[in-house]
DNA sequence: ATGAAAGCGCTAACAC
DNA sequence: GTGTTAGCGCTTTCAT
């Protein structure tokens, strides 16, 4: 059932028949139609472990997340197992499965067994030793969101997108605007949620508006984390309530928006929404966002890493585009 | 950098070390722990397509995939993954990529490359060749979500599962219900849909209720879709109206709600829905859901197909349990 | 407790 | 256009 099999019943060598089954230019097209056949009535299956082991590369790039069910990492990998697909490669995922999750053992032990040809990173900030680890195997890396020292990334200016959310509220009129983000997910060291906060403030700060430390709020990166932070915010007076609330996600702001209905608050009556994404759900219930494309972030990281795999280049990323994307959950605010 | 190295500097043999490296209880201790530092000290990094070549075993389990980015698959795919990391297998994704991917290519060219040693199917229907294709590779198989013909499987009875639902929407008086689910997505070949529906009709005579056609909608399986059915029954006259509406997936759930609301509809006072799964968001906004535990069967699966790799074991699968969890949006019908 | 030697199934020079 | 010959880096008898 190897090579060999195929080989004797053809009466060809083994190279050849390696060659045809690769459809090699330098063997004859009839010798290629007949190996290919033989092959197929054998239920030939060729053996990965065996080529990789000849040729050095195994043909397989591997996918890093902190966790796997958040929206924008679900998009990303899809984005890169497109690309991967096309190129004939395959994707073995890392799932450091959160907080939970042994993050340690996923680093030494799987990823560095040469499974794969290159890794691509998602949002991830690698510690000095993780980063000696990987750069062990010299495989080519890409992170996806989130700025890595030391590596190449694609993803969004996350404190340009800030700037936008912010301009837009300001440009409305609003003064007082409120933020739902999060914090770092327990050891999972993702850089993301502070960019985007540092973003609001400075922007904030440009637009010479003050912030408010009580209008920071944590919305975990949820939905249920955004009505939270959303009941705690509307749960004061009128007065004391922001005119707008940014979220640095739109899962977030779908949950502040949901607070909003239950506060009895209109939107954006009473109080403007807006969050960051591109999200499908706040698509449809009309949501104000500053939109990123995780799917082409995606199949850029996986070109990327191809590239350097074939082309030994490592040129630089192409930016990530994020537009604001304005539709009914944002307005002036009220007088 | 391979373990000849080691070999070399220790001044052990090729043998040794590798036992050493496997900590076999045949290698003196002072021995182990010599041939670990050495191999820290020199940076080795194993080569699994060496290990899997000798040894005819990958450590490495693929898990197939209709489309990425659904709630369902992606529970799920958690779930097998964490099983996997805990047994020390790597997990290789196989996307189908949806009615677009190239489902052929993803069933001969990759997968039967000996990559894995066994194959979990997210709510796939194979048909007859790619049974026979992946027959071929011997490898233990097991399917989630959707029945199998001829492959163990780990899922709930989507069946039952209707029932449920249609038992308690009409212990609570409702007669007249309508159905939001979906078609069988362009050559996925997942069964799931259908079944729902048919458990829902079988359901609905079961108590004497009268099914219309036009209250069986397509809600795509997704929000958005959920949203178009909702607005397409809500549209008319409140007469000619559902009492209430379930649906196949919580997603879909989740639209019919905002539908409703969109069209001035209180629920659960002017309509209940229910719907399928046990989703974040459902439990955030108060949907009464039949829940399942995707993770659960991820891990239940992986499970399954580890020890009839270890053990070659292929016994039977326990049932995944599904039950009802009322929330506020089912109640008694309108008078 | 350790070593020697034979492979695992393929690819890649290098001949012809 | 095809065959020969070496490996790729491990694991695994079988010895010792």
């Amino acid at each position: 059932m190897g090579i060999q099999e195929i080989a004797t019943v053809t009466g060809l060598s083994k190279s050849t028949v390696s060659r045809a089954l690769r459809g090699m230019s330098s063997v004859a097209d009839t010798t290629i139609d007949q190996v290919r056949r033989v092959a197929d009535e054998l239920g030939y299956v060729p053996s990965s472990a065996a080529a990789g082991l000849a040729t050095g590369r195994q043909r397989a790039v591997g996918v890093v997340v902190p966790v796997i069910d958040r929206w924008f990492y679900v998009q990303a990998l899809g984005g890169v197992d497109a690309e991967l697909r096309r190129a004939g490669y395959d994707l073995v995922l890392y799932n450091l499965g959160g907080p939970g999750g042994d993050r340690d053992r996923a680093f030494r032990r799987s990823m560095l067994r040469h499974r794969v040809d290159a890794l691509v990173l998602l949002s991830l900030v690698l510690d000095e030793t993780e980063r000696a680890e990987l750069e062990l195997t010299r495989h080519p890396m890409v992170v996806i969101g989130g700025p890595a020292p030391g590596l190449r990334n694609v993803g969004v200016d996350d404190v340009v997108v800030a700037a936008i959310a912010v301009d837009h509220l300001c440009g409305l009129g609003h003064r007082e605007v409120a933020y739902v983000g999060g914090q770092d997910e327990a050891g999972m060291n993702v850089a993301v949620p502070w960019l985007r906060r540092d973003g609001f403030v400075d922007a904030m700060v440009a637009h010479g508006l003050a912030v408010r430390e009580d209008w920071i709020l944590d919305g975990r990166f949820s939905f249920a984390g955004g009505v939270d932070a959303g009941a705690a915010l509307f749960a004061t007076a009128p007065a004391s309530r922001p005119t707008a609330v940014f979220c640095a996600s739109d899962e977030m702001a779908l949950g502040v928006m949901l607070a909003a209905r239950r506060a009895g608050l209109s939107v954006p009556g009473d109080v403007s929404v807006l969050g960051i994404d591109g999200h499908e759900y706040g698509e449809v219930v009309g949501l104000t966002t500053v939109a990123q494309d995780p799917v082409a972030q995606g199949r850029t990281a996986a070109r990327a890493v191809l590239a350097e795999l074939d082309e030994g280049v490592a040129g630089p990323l192409p930016a990530a585009p994020a537009h604001l994307v304005v539709r009914s959950t944002t307005g002036v605010p009220r007088a």
